[in-house]
Order: C-alpha cells, then structure tokens, then sequence
DNA sequence: ACTAATTATCGTAATATTGCAATATAACAA
DNA sequence: TTGTTATATTGCAATATTACGATAATTAGT
C-alpha cells in the first residue's frame, strides 16, 4: 500500500520517526550539517554548496521545516534558514536515553 | 526520479542518512523499544505485540538488520534479534555532536 | 515599470516504500 | 514421516519519495 499505519503507534514514536525520517536523506544532512557550519543564518546560498538543482533543495528545505528541523524567515529578497534547536535536541536526548538503557542491560545475546 | 543521488555526498553523510531512515517508521521505533525493554533478547513474539502482519514485521526487520541497527542470531527454530549497541552509539554520538555544536553558537536570527 | 535575484510551486518521470496474502523454508516434536 | 511452529520470500497494489525543467511569485534596485 505504500501507507504507514500510524494510527497504530504512539504519538512519539510516530514523532520520533517522522524527525528521523526528515534527516534521511545525504542531502539533508548535508543541509544541516551546512547550517550549522556558517555563523550567520542568512542561508540563501545552501543552493550554490550542494549539488543538486534548486528546486530539489527547496524541496528538501521545506520537508525539514515540516519536520520542525530548522526554521525560515523571509530576509529582504533571500530567506534565512536556522537550525531548530529544539527539535534537535528531542532527537539527541531520544537517543541518549536509549544508549542509557543499553549501558544498563547485560551482554544480551548477539 | 525517486533515486537518491548518494555519489554526491559523504560517506559519512550516506551512513548516517541511511541508518535515520532505518528508524524513520514508528514500527521500527516500536522494534527497537520492544527489543529494549526486554531482559533477554529472545524475541521470537515481536508480531504479537506489534499490530501489523507477519511477513510486514519480517520485512521491518530486515531493514533494521541491513542497517546495522539490530542482529540476529538462529536459537533452534525462532530467532534471537537483539540490538546493535555500536550503531545506535554511532547515531547518538553523532547527535551528541550536533547539540554541542549548536549550543556553542550564539542565537543565530530566527 | 523594468530588470535581476532568490525562492517556491507545478508537472512529470523514475524509483522506493509499505503492507499483506500466499507460499516457502527451517527446525523441532511425536 | 507428519504435523507444528517460527520466520522468510514472493508478488502485487497503493502510495510516497526524489529529482528536475519550466514557470511563477516576491522583493530590491534602477
């Protein structure tokens, strides 16, 4: 079907996924990792770093704020791209708590 | 044309892509929580605690398998999935990265 | 008003993902 | 061997994603 079956899980797992789904992408990443290289968040030059033509990068640009990723604010004639803090750090800390509960677990079996 | 242009980009960049994705779908999540909330990592009943058909959660966890994420070991006729501690260390050190680069940076614009 | 610069949207083609019924495979037990 | 249990694979339909050319929309400067 093609059709993830969302109503059946949690709201924070379909969260999480849904953030993880936003960063699955090397160009994405690579997005994001751009953002937060630069100092300043005028970012209307993510376009000229990638390798990709610019509606592509619109495109991926506008599933990350979908995501809640990173946010935009018009700026003049360019748009200043940054990354959400907030959101990142759900991510992190999903993560960290994971890696808690495997430090506490013995060995397993693999 | 649905193909993701990975030539472009990192080899890192790809690696971390490709194991968010692993994770991008709440059944997935469900997996990886089930398998850590569990004692042993006998987990021959994951298709009964998750709402989806046996051969969707069979499929599911072949992807978390290729991505490194989970592994699984033969146990007489079910099998031992557990979790994959260096993989998901990899993904939490990685957004470990990211906050501490971002806490670094003075407010950005938006 | 005209032009240039920047970003968004539309349309479309190629490919990937999701989900399941049906079926296959593998290991054990009687 | 036959049956049972657990998991994998196949095949397919529905839908989603990725990428880009063409084009639109917006704003600034002249």
């Amino acid at each position: 079907m093609g059709i993830t079956k969302t109503e059946f899980f949690s709201e924070r797992q379909n969260k999480i996924a849904m953030m993880a789904k936003a960063i699955a992408h090397p160009a994405r990443i690579a997005i994001i990792e751009y953002l937060l290289s630069v100092d300043t968040c005028i970012c209307g030059d993510i376009v000229n770093k990638l390798p990709l033509a610019q509606p592509t990068i619109s495109q991926h640009l506008k599933e990350l704020k979908n995501a809640g990723i990173i946010k935009g604010r018009i700026e003049g004639t360019a748009i200043c791209y940054c990354i959400n803090k907030a959101a990142l750090g759900t991510l992190q800390k999903y993560f960290e708590a994971i890696t808690n509960k495997m430090t506490k677990k013995e060995g397993g079996c693999c």
